[in-house]
DNA sequence: ACAATGGTCC
DNA sequence: ACTCGGACCATTGTA
């Protein structure tokens, strides 16, 4: 029983359910701050005490079944922290290097087009630069004024090459600053190692989080973004990098939890989901463009986010009438879907909270109020909460199984980082062979769906290169 | 210290 | 006129 572990125990229970007793929790607490200090075994007697009582107060199996997940990864969380993973420091500062160097041509740029020096990274100079400065009109309003964010940038910058730069510059402070500057300054300098923090209820679905640094949001494109995430590699070359990650794990899921026997059988015969979806929206016999199975893609994300013919509009950039037609396509082709969404909202409505397959649950009190944009939020959260929950579970299910081989056999590849649907492992030369298999069957078993999991795995010298 | 804005990921 | 689900963090500018 590590501090790391209390620290993490004390905030366990509102994330399972804020129905809970927590007088159990206030008991351990008080036990823990008494005994800090003294010795050990009555930390830990207080903290089983707090377990057992907390299980006690959790009368519904299922919930139990939620805490006990929790209970166990806790640990493994603990040891991935520990663990942390190595990053080429030098590396990093060079192509830190070349990044501040582009950015400044960049930033020179600017001013030479604009014909005066301003702070490019002040949103509101800009605005005053493009639309007072160079009377560009204005695409896109927010509440104090003009917004000059992506969007409204991409835009202007059909007709105003500033625009353009302007996010090339954007684009390169936001690697240089989050990503290098802020990498740098997290390197343990003991360990040489970045050691984030997984908070287990940061989020309301049951996802994990991370923080300081977030791990999570490593960028992940061609260019400077695969330079930085080459960085991240084994200290030692006997060992690689394995990359796990499921494969459109949230629209499985949604298949098994509706039962919709069309999308099920997509999966069975291993079609590609996208561009069935995009055969069905556009017709059986128009050839599918790269451009049809992207936009049938989005679609498809979009149901999973309970998704309005207005917010897909945005996406795939159409009028909201046609994406509506999408949506009522996607409902006709897979009918069991809409009767399933249907049947959470009359559960949420019912309950007042929606759940995983596993039993977390997610509380919506919006779903009973009276305005209706609140309500609205709420069923698209309602909607999404089972099936993104849902694979969060299931991936904190496979971690478990996975730490438990890895102690069992005395193995030395540990496990580094989670990324939601992706599992990132440090693989000695000798274990190559056994931790593949064994990975992929963790966790494509864990789920006993009706739809089959699907695990991609790669392999590298380093995080970019074991990247599918 | 905190809100607003913007950007990165799944 | 209008919001697609879930996170964390950097910077600016105001309090």
């Amino acid at each position: 029983m590590s501090f790391l572990d209390i620290r993490h125990y004390k905030y366990l229970t509102s994330s399972i359910d804020r129905n809970l007793d927590f007088s159990a929790f206030m008991d351990f607490e008080h036990h823990y701050q008494v005994s800090e200090n003294k010795e050990q075994y009555s930390i830990e007697q207080a903290y089983f005490a707090w377990q057992e009582s907390l299980m006690e107060s959790a009368v519904d199996t299922r919930i139990r079944s939620v805490i006990d997940m929790e209970s166990k990864l806790l640990p493994v969380l603990a040891e991935m922290e520990r663990t942390g993973v190595y990053i080429d420091e030098g590396q990093l500062r060079a192509i830190g290097e070349d990044i501040a160097r582009e950015s400044k041509n960049k930033e020179l740029e600017i001013y030479d087009l604009v014909g005066e020096r301003f702070n490019i990274n002040s949103a509101k100079q800009v605005q005053t630069i493009l639309f007072e400065k160079l009377s560009i009109p204005v695409s896109k309003k927010i509440k104090t004024g003009y917004s000059v964010d992506n969007e409204a940038l991409s835009f202007i910058g059909q007709k105003y090459e500033i625009a353009n730069i302007i996010l090339q510059y954007r684009t390169l402070e936001k690697l240089r600053s989050t990503y290098i500057d802020g990498l740098l300054k997290v390197i343990n300098p003991h360990t040489k190692r970045i050691h984030t923090t997984y908070n287990q209820l940061g989020a309301a679905t049951g996802r994990l989080s991370s923080e300081a640094p977030n791990l999570q949001n490593i960028p992940s494109g061609e260019g400077y973004p695969a330079r930085i995430k080459s960085c991240f590699r084994p200290s030692s070359s006997e060992y690689s990098f394995l990359v796990a990650d499921y494969s459109q794990v949230e629209l499985r899921i949604l298949a098994s939890l509706s039962g919709d026997v069309s999308l099920i059988e997509t999966f069975e015969r291993w079609e590609d989901i996208h561009a069935r979806t995009a055969r069905f929206l556009f017709g059986e016999h128009t050839t599918i463009t790269s451009e049809l199975r992207r936009i049938a893609k989005s679609v498809n994300f979009g149901v999973i986010y309970g998704i309005t013919g207005f917010g897909l509009s945005k996406v795939i950039n159409t009028s909201p009438a046609e994406a509506t037609r999408y949506i009522d396509a996607f409902y006709a082709m897979y009918p069991g879907v809409r009767s399933y969404y249907q049947s959470i909202l009359d559960g949420a409505q019912k309950n007042g909270y929606v759940e995983t397959f596993y039993g977390r649950r997610r509380h919506i009190p919006g779903v009973r109020d009276s305005n209706k944009m609140i309500r609205a939020a709420a069923e698209r959260e309602a909607i999404n909460m089972p099936i993104q929950g849902t694979a969060a579970d299931i991936i904190k299910l496979a971690m478990i199984e996975m730490s438990d081989f890895l102690k069992a056999g005395s193995y030395h590849s540990r496990m580094l980082l989670q990324v939601h649907d992706e599992l990132v492992f440090e693989v000695h030369e000798s274990e190559k062979d056994i931790m593949e298999a064994k990975v992929r069957s963790i966790m494509e078993g864990v789920f006993p769906g009706a739809v089959k999991l699907l695990v991609d795995i790669h392999t590298g010298t380093n995080w970019s290169e074991a990247k599918g």
